[in-house]
Order: C-alpha cells, then structure tokens, then sequence
DNA sequence: TTCGATAAAATCGCTTGCGATTTAATTCAG
DNA sequence: CTGAATTAAATCGCAAGCGATTTTATCGAA
C-alpha cells in the first residue's frame, strides 16, 4: 500500500505558502510608491508602535533573527528611513530609531491599509478572527517546533 | 489628527507573514533529512499529483513563475529528483518529470505530513476550515490585484 | 584581576521570489 | 513564404530568510 502525499490544494502549508506571496504581491506595488519593500513595511510597522527599539527586540517581535535584519535595516538606514546607534551604555546593543521622514511613511501605510481591508472585501470581524486562527497557529508551530 | 498605522499584531499580512515563516521553521530540520528545502518540497506535492507537467502549467498550480522554478528546478535535477526535457513537439515546453529516486521521496513526505497534522493537534476539521479560509483569502488577493 | 562563558549583532553562503529583460520556438497575417 | 507578434522558458540583479560562524562587548566565577 503506497504512502500517497496529500494534493497540494488540501495541503494547510500550501494555502499559507501562497496567501503570503498573494499578500507580498498585493502590497508590493502600493509599497514601491512609498519606497519600501514587504519586509521593511513590516519592520516599520513595529517602529511605528515603538520606535527605538533594538535589533534584538525587533527581532522578537518580529520572529526574525540578525542575520535578516540587519542587512534589511542597512537599506532602510541608506534610504534614510531609520537611524542604527549603539548603545552607550552596552556597546553590543544597536538601538534603530525612525528618522522625521521614516516617521512620515506612516500616513502612506495607513491609507494602503484601509485601501487593504477594502479590497478583500469581508467585514472586520471575519479579518480579525482569520487573524487570530493564523496566530494561533503560528504559535503553536513554534511551541511545537521545542 | 495623525494617521496611525495599525499595530503589528492586529496586522493580517503579518500574521501570515510570520505563520508561513513558522511553518517553513517546522518544515525544514525534516525536509533537510530528504534532502530537500521546503519549497521543493512544494513542487514535489505538485508532481507527485501529476507527474511530466510543464514548467508553465507548475507555475499556474504554484503561482510561480519560471524565473522562481527554473533555477528551483535545475537543483532538483542537479539532486537527482527529476528530469527536465524539452517537448519533441514544441520545444518551446519543457517537461518535468519525476526520477525514481524523486518518487521514492513521497513516502517520506507522507510520513512528514502525518507528524504535521499531530504537531498542530487541532482536528481535521478545523484545518481543513482554516485552509478553506486562507485559499479564498489568497484568491481574492490575486483577483483585486487585477 | 583575569580569563572563560555568555550575549548581541554582523558576516557569509546559499536558496527563494520577483521585476525586467532576453532567447528561442511557434503562430499568424499579409 | 516571410516577417511581425506571441508564447515559454531562461537569465539577470536584487532583497529576503536562514544555518552557521565570527566579532565584539559584557559578565562572572575563581
């Protein structure tokens, strides 16, 4: 009796695999107008919460490591959306801080994202209880994962 | 009256964004014991449904395009999973087939699933739910986007 | 005080994903 | 029949992600 592998289309990783690219896709243009790419939007979307944070903490919230963050944060330092600074008081530590104009990116974000939630068309309610089955899902892959 | 982006947590994109990088976390330490990375492993799933599709027609099913695959499918070949030839009646496709040594990788893939399903500890149900969900929220990314 | 352990960030190499372009094969209009 | 248009795949360059390692700073126990 063979060992048949699921069809893609039933497969719970392809769904999230491909709604994420359809999501990369669907920002990516809107993005470009205000010169950041998926990744960095989302970096600067926890520095719009709280600004001046570290790359470590960043990378907490965000569930990315230095290695992809600091290279990413280097564009956005380059474009002159944020600041990189040691910490005077621990040299290990670099603390990323929003410039005027990163600050000003915020008003863009917000319109893309009322722009968003129109396009997908379903009530707040159904978005936020999609958004929180997926969460809950990432947390216990992570849970899982020891 | 400022315009406030929406905090991360309370963000779709990020939640899927974070979600499908968990999952390629969970996917990967036992992907790598096949040999393979985790999106090969999707483009596997594809094949072991339909074996000798074209580059063209994956891409529809995946939602890529050959500048993703190509270079995806040559290290597959290089690894000894498929073949890729041209079509004796238009040589402008290029088919993909599946190796033995690539067919033999779906039981392994199967088990993976299996310890997939047990890891999310949810019932068949709801991630069948969840899935549904996720599939019609891409979809409605792909048409608005026009 | 010192030196090994720990911690934070950076660096390196590789695979993806994708916009833009190119190459090569086929089709189709005149 | 021929050359322009179309189609499929490949190529190129760049930005992410990430495993593994390295660099630099701080801490801590002897």
């Amino acid at each position: 009796m063979r060992k048949r592998a699921l069809p893609l289309d039933q497969q719970l990783c392809f769904a999230l695999y491909s709604a994420n690219n359809a999501m990369g896709r669907w920002y990516r243009p809107m993005l470009k107008e205000l010169g950041i790419t998926y990744a960095q939007y989302l970096v600067l979307l926890a520095l719009w919460e709280n600004d001046n944070q570290t790359v470590g903490v960043l990378g907490n919230v965000l569930y990315l490591e230095s290695n992809t963050l600091t290279p990413l944060l280097k564009r956005l330092e380059a474009a002159g959306f944020v600041t990189r600074k040691r910490r005077p008081e621990d040299e290990r530590n670099v603390i990323v801080s929003l410039t005027e104009t990163g600050k000003r990116l915020e008003a863009g974000a917000y319109d893309i994202a009322l722009c968003a939630a129109k396009a997908l068309d379903e009530g707040d309610e159904e978005i936020a209880s999609l958004r929180e089955q997926i969460a809950v899902l990432a947390d216990r892959l992570r849970t899982s994962a020891k």
